[in-house]
DNA sequence: CTGAAAGCGCTAACAA
DNA sequence: TTGTTAGCGCTTTCAG
């Protein structure tokens, strides 16, 4: 390994000296400048992360854990329950593009509901100067541990006192703009419900505008709900289920938690003949590049999941920089996404921003 | 920030005991290893990565960089055209879960076709182990310079004499097969191709594979081609450019380099009123989780991407634990994936391993 | 404008 | 079984 003493002999200097040639200083002779550079490319030399980092006491490296809902089996091609973070990653790289950081990514697999594994919690955080955490950790104790020690901003996460940021999308506001467009603009009545995991932020809070809308329509209620993981596979069961339990008097709305499970219910409901969105309405939440292709294509909420990275990272930073920043909450708005699976006519693609109901 | 000579402190013993508790060896006695791990836990303490790393040089995390073809204009919500890495990065992320090791990524933005702007690579190279490079870098000198420093492995580069081992899909055999599959099975005769961008040794590969095939079946030919750069929108113009050229002698078959191209395809030749597989049979390549949903469901050829990165990911690893050994060419096999855009009956899903056409 | 030298936090060889 | 200590590669203060 070619250090920073081989290219100050080499160049006759000392090692400040190349140090500060490295990093582009004043002070420096034209004359030696040149010298060190020169050095510099016939050695081939790159500086030592390890060794920067631990002179300056930063890394320039931010973290971030993503849960990884899976269940035993369910793991095959179409449960992508993480195209979520894929575009929310997009964001954190777009926002640290050609700057000096860094982004240091862990899938974590959640070992059933409830708790995550954050054991690999730890070796993360030695190695960042903070931590961006997915949906799905928030109430994690570790979280709580973990944000006294380092900048922590938690994505998508529980809303509400926490010792570390949040950045989320106005969930409640997105579903009860979708829950009130079936039912005021398409007179659906009998409701039913795909629910998300029970421990997920998001999905409760998407649970509890669909029953806020509802108390609001006295003509209209929920004729029955299913569970679901957020994975396609599951929205197919939950959809046998609804089949199994409510034929012939189906509901004349699906509402699910998330795009994948509402594709789900898609799939199950055309395979069993059942007319979407005809006899049935079925609409999703998060507006997933593979909602638009759908059959027909799904009427649902848009999540700005790039936006959400980006906010959420630029949050971060900010808090690196100034560790005495009071923890925040930032609820970004949502788009009610208009196709033809809530029963709009074909053809349509409109978009409407959602205004937030209730500031919480 | 607690270091271990705080706990060392506290447990009054010396560092080195400490490590030792750490790192869970024996030869400590276990009411010395009580009382460390009690201060330990008392302090919260978690070494510091960047002293690990210095000491035992070694960083324990590996880089990946990935090229994102975007051009001014194009980076709208279609042009998805990273999904392939996010694929990749699951089976990098598989294949170091639960291990020491640690993922870095950085999306590096493709400044116009060509070379790509590499002088993020230092930055990153610095800080890991290793580096798995995502196609599109392949050429670079920068590339090879890399590998005479650091481990490297190319996943779907250059095939070829390199100085960095290569992972790569079999696109060769798996374009070849698909091709033949077109014209063997459905009679097609008038292709039209839509290629990649220029610098993709993948869709280099693939283009080769539709001429190799051609010169075996004299009656069928080329009408026409246009040039993508693996985004929906590329897609939809290179269908506008071949319906305005080649109309009403429409093609039999539009073969796509990917499936983002040809999804844009299918939706400007239905726009047109062009049916499809009807008029123009239609195939994409990468058997994208979009591929199956879209109208009609594309055949294609599925690469292992999950598999790219699994593959790749463990090259690197034994790469990093013995730097002798001698770069090598690993070529995955692909599968056919017949679904109905190509014109075998509605429904048809099929899978069928591709065997490999010429060892190269 | 340049150099000497003191750490940064941790590991591991060697001693005790 | 435990402690001492010499680095690992780099930055930065303080002198010169």
């Amino acid at each position: 390994m070619v250090t920073l003493y081989d290219v100050a002999r080499r160049a006759a200097v000392s090692t400040a000296t190349v140090s500060r040639v490295v990093h582009g200083q004043d002070r420096v002779r034209e004359a030696t400048r040149l010298r060190v550079q020169q050095a510099i490319d016939e050695l081939g030399y790159v500086p030592d992360g390890a060794g920067q980092s631990l002179s300056r006491r930063r890394k320039d490296i931010i973290g971030m854990m993503c849960l990884e809902r899976e269940i035993a089996g369910q793991h095959d091609i179409e449960a992508e329950c993480l195209l979520y973070y894929d575009e929310v990653q997009r964001g954190v790289q777009e926002q640290i593009r050609d700057s000096q950081w860094l982004l240091l990514s862990t899938f974590m697999r959640a070992n059933g509901p409830g708790e995550a594994d954050v054991s690999g919690l730890d070796p993360l955080s030695g190695k960042v100067d903070g931590i961006l955490v997915g949906e799905g950790f928030a109430d994690s104790p570790s979280i709580q541990r973990l944000a006294r020690r380092l900048p922590v901003v938690v994505i998508a996460g529980t809303l509400g006192a926490q010792a570390a940021d949040v950045v989320a999308a106005d969930n409640f506001s997105g579903a009860a703009a979708l829950v009130t467009h079936l039912i005021a603009d398409h007179g659906r009545r009998r409701l039913f419900h795909v629910g998300g995991p029970p421990d997920s932020p998001d999905a409760i809070q998407r649970r509890l505008a669909l029953d806020h809308v509802l108390r609001g329509h006295p003509g209209c209620g929920l004729i029955g709900s299913a569970p679901g993981i957020f994975s396609v596979a599951s929205g197919e069961q939950a959809a046998e289920q609804l089949l199994a339990r409510h034929r012939p008097a189906l509901p004349d709305a699906v509402v699910c938690a998330n795009d994948q499970m509402a594709i789900g219910v898609l799939r199950a409901l055309t395979a069993a003949g059942v007319a979407v969105p005809g006899e049935v309405a079925v609409t999703g939440f998060d507006d997933l590049y593979p909602a638009r292709l759908a059959g027909p294509p799904l009427t649902t909420v848009r999540q700005p999941m790039r936006t959400l990275g980006e906010r959420a990272c630029a949050r971060l930073l900010d808090r690196i920089a100034q560790p005495g920043l009071t923890p925040a909450v930032q609820l970004l708005p949502t788009e009610l996404v208009l196709r033809s699976s809530c029963g709009c006519p074909p053809g349509t693609v409109t978009r409407q921003p959602v205004r937030t109901l209730k500031p919480r």
